[in-house]
DNA sequence: AACGATAATGCAAACGTTTTCATTTATCCG
DNA sequence: CGGATAAATGAAAACGTTTGCATTATCGTT
C-alpha cells in the first residue's frame, strides 16, 4: 500500500490518523491507491502498537430479551458516535460462561467492558482488576456494588409494583418471577415485592410464588394454571413485561376481563407494552437512558476523564398506570 | 509472562495452542504464573502474525427485531461451538451504514462476514471481493444472488400468505408492509403478495397497500385507521408478525372478533406468535435453522472446506394455521 | 555407556501499524 | 536572494505472538 502510493508507511498512517499532517496532493494519491486496492487498515496491528483498540465489550445475559435489545441498540449508537467499535456477547444467564466471554473480549483487546447486573463470578472480577480494564455495570444499582453501576434499584421496582396492587385493594396477588440463579435483578425485584407484601399483609403463600422463565409461551401456561385453579387471585404481579403480556393472553384465553376480573402489572415498560389490549400497567425502567449513560461513562473511564469512584448513578423508576390494573372487586 | 515462568515466549505460545508439545511440568509452571498474573493472551498480536483472527462478523439490520434476535442467538452459539468469536453490528436498514460497518469489521480482521438479505451497496460488495473475505448472506434466497445465500424465497412468503387468505374467500385484503428501501426481504414479500392477489382477483387498490414500520405502537395506529374507515377489509395481510400482532391489538381495541369479523395473517412465526390471543396464523420462517446453517457454512468457507458456488441453500416456509384466520363472512 | 530417536525448548524473523526523531522540502520575510 | 521557520516526509524501533529451524534434553535400546 505505502509502496504503491510511493510514500512511507508512516505517511499512510498519518493520512488516516492525522490527515492534516499530510500534504493535499499526497492525500489524494493515497486515497486513490486505497480506493483502487480496496485497502482496509489492519486495526490489530494498530492495537498492538498503541495498546488501545478503540473497541468496547458489552456482555448481556441474552439478546432475545426485548428490553436488552433496546439497551444494545442505544448503547451501540452512542458508542459509534464516539468512534468506538462494539463487541457484544450473550451468556444465557450462566455466570461461568460470562467469565469465559469476558476473557475472550480481553483477549481481543477491548478497552473497556460493560456488564449487566452486579452479580458476577470471581473469575470475571479477577480478570478485570488484574488487567486494570475499565469496567462498569448497568441495569442494577446498589450502594455496595463492586463496580461502578448505572441503573435502578431493582428492589424498589418490586416494591412499587406490589404497593400499586396493594393500594388498589388487592389482597390475593400471584407473583411470577424468573429463576434468580445468577440473576440479581430478578432476585431483588422478587425480594422487594415479597417484603412489601409481607409488611402490608401476610407473607406471600407458596402457591402465589411462581418461578417462571422469560418466555411468553411457557409463562402463559403457568399463568393459565393459576387462573384455572379453584380460588384464583385478584391480581398478578409479573417480574417483567413479557410475563405480564403472557398473563394478559392467559386471562383473555380464560375469558376473564381485565382489570375487572383480574389486574396485571408488569415490570420494565418494554416498547410495545403500551400497545397491548388492554394497555399494560407496569413499572418503567429507563433502559435507553441507562444505555446512553453507560456508553458515555465507559468512554470517559477509558479516556481517563472520569473517576470510577463517583461514576455510579441511580435512575428512577416510575409506575406507569395503564388499563391492566384496577380496584379489587 | 514468559520471563516469569522461566521459559521463552515460544513455549508460552505452544502452551496455549499446542499443549501436547509442552512438557507436563512446564505446563504446570506456565499455568500457575498465568493464573497468578491474570494473564490474557493478546489475540491482536496473534492475528497479526497468523493473518487469521478466528472471529466472524454478523451484520444485521436491527437487534430490536425479535426474529433477528433469534437468528443472532443461534448463530452465536453455533459459532462459539466452533471456537470462533463473534462481532455483531446493526445498521438500521441503512445500506450506506452497512458498508461502513463491514469496513470496520474487516479492519478488525474478521475472517468472514455474514449479511442479511441480498441487497447491499457496491462499497460492501467491493470491500469483500477486493479483500477476498469469505462472505455469505442469510434470510433471503435468490437464484441470482451475488453471494452464497442461505434463506427462503421471500416472494413465496408473500404468495403463501395471500393465497391462504384468498382460499378462505377473502376478497378485500389490506396489506401492511414495511418500507422496502434497502430491504429486499420486505420488497419481495410485498411483490409476491401483490402478484398473487392481482392474478387471482384484481390488483390491490392503493388504500389497501399500507407502508408500515416495524413498530407495534405505530402499526396498531395504522391498522386502527384502516379498521375505522367506512368500509373495512375482511382480512389483513401483515408483512411480519409484529405488524400482525399490532393488528390483533387494533382489532381487539375496535371490538372486532377474530376471525369472525376480521382475519389476520402474519409472516415469520416469531417465538410468541403462538401465544397471542387468538393464536396467530402466519407463514413460518425457519430462523434458527438458517442461523445454524449460516454459521456452519461460514466456518466451512473460512477453513476452505466448502466451495462458495454450491453453498447456497433454500429453506422451505410453511403456512402455520392458527386461530387468527377463518372463512370470509 | 554409547547411540539414535524423539521430545522439549529456544532463537529469531515476521506480521502491519504507530510514533519519535531526524531529515528534507516548502514558505516567508527582510 | 538568503536565511530562518514551518511543513511534510522518512527511518527505525516497538508492540506480543507464532512458527520454522536449530539446539538441547530425555529416553530406550543394545
Amino acid at each position: 500500500m505505502a509502496a504503491r502510493a510511493g510514500v512511507s508507511p508512516a505517511t499512510v498512517s498519518r493520512y488516516f490518523n492525522h490527515p492534516d499532517l499530510v500534504r493535499y496532493e499526497t492525500r489524494n494519491r493515497i486515497a486513490a491507491v486505497a480506493q483502487d486496492l480496496g485497502y482496509v487498515r489492519n486495526r490489530a496491528a494498530g492495537s498492538l502498537n498503541r495498546g488501545r483498540s478503540d473497541a468496547v465489550g458489552l456482555v448481556v445475559p441474552s439478546v432475545e430479551n426485548v428490553i436488552f435489545a433496546e439497551l444494545i441498540q442505544e448503547f451501540a449508537s452512542t458508542l459509534y458516535a464516539a468512534e468506538y467499535a462494539l463487541l457484544i456477547s450473550a451468556h444465557g444467564y450462566d455466570l461461568f460462561q460470562e467469565g469465559f466471554l469476558v476473557r475472550s473480549m480481553l483477549e481481543h483487546q477491548v478497552d473497556g467492558v460493560v456488564l449487566v447486573g452486579g452479580l458476577h463470578s470471581e473469575e470475571t472480577f479477577g480478570l478485570l482488576t488484574a488487567n486494570n480494564i475499565p469496567a462498569l455495570t448497568v441495569w442494577n444499582w446498589s450502594r455496595q456494588a463492586r463496580l461502578p453501576c448505572i441503573g435502578i434499584d431493582n428492589r424498589e421496582l418490586g416494591r412499587l409494583a406490589a404497593r400499586h396492587l396493594f393500594d388498589l385493594g388487592h389482597r390475593d396477588i400471584a407473583c411470577f418471577f424468573p429463576d434468580a440463579t445468577g440473576n440479581d435483578r430478578a432476585a431483588d425485584r422478587r425480594d422487594g415485592a415479597f417484603a412489601t407484601l409481607a409488611k402490608k399483609q401476610a407473607s406471600v403463600p407458596s402457591n402465589r410464588r411462581i418461578v417462571c422463565p422469560y418466555d411468553v409461551v411457557i409463562a402463559k401456561g403457568l399463568v393459565a394454571d393459576v387462573l384455572g385453579a379453584r380460588n384464583r387471585p385478584t391480581a398478578i404481579l409479573a417480574g417483567n413485561d413479557i410475563i405480564a403480556q403472557a398473563a394478559v393472553y392467559a386471562a383473555a384465553s380464560a375469558g376473564l376481563r381485565i382489570p375487572d376480573d383480574l389486574s396485571i402489572i408488569g415490570i420494565g415498560d418494554f416498547h410495545g407494552s403500551a400497545a397491548l389490549e388492554p394497555a399494560l400497567t407496569t413499572v418503567r425502567i429507563p433502559a435507553r437512558q441507562m444505555a446512553v449513560g453507560a456508553a458515555e461513562a465507559i468512554v470517559e473511564l477509558i479516556e481517563g476523564r472520569a473517576d470510577p469512584d463517583d461514576l455510579s448513578s441511580r435512575l428512577v423508576p416510575e409506575v406507569v398506570v395503564r388499563g391492566s390494573t384496577g380496584p379489587a372487586a
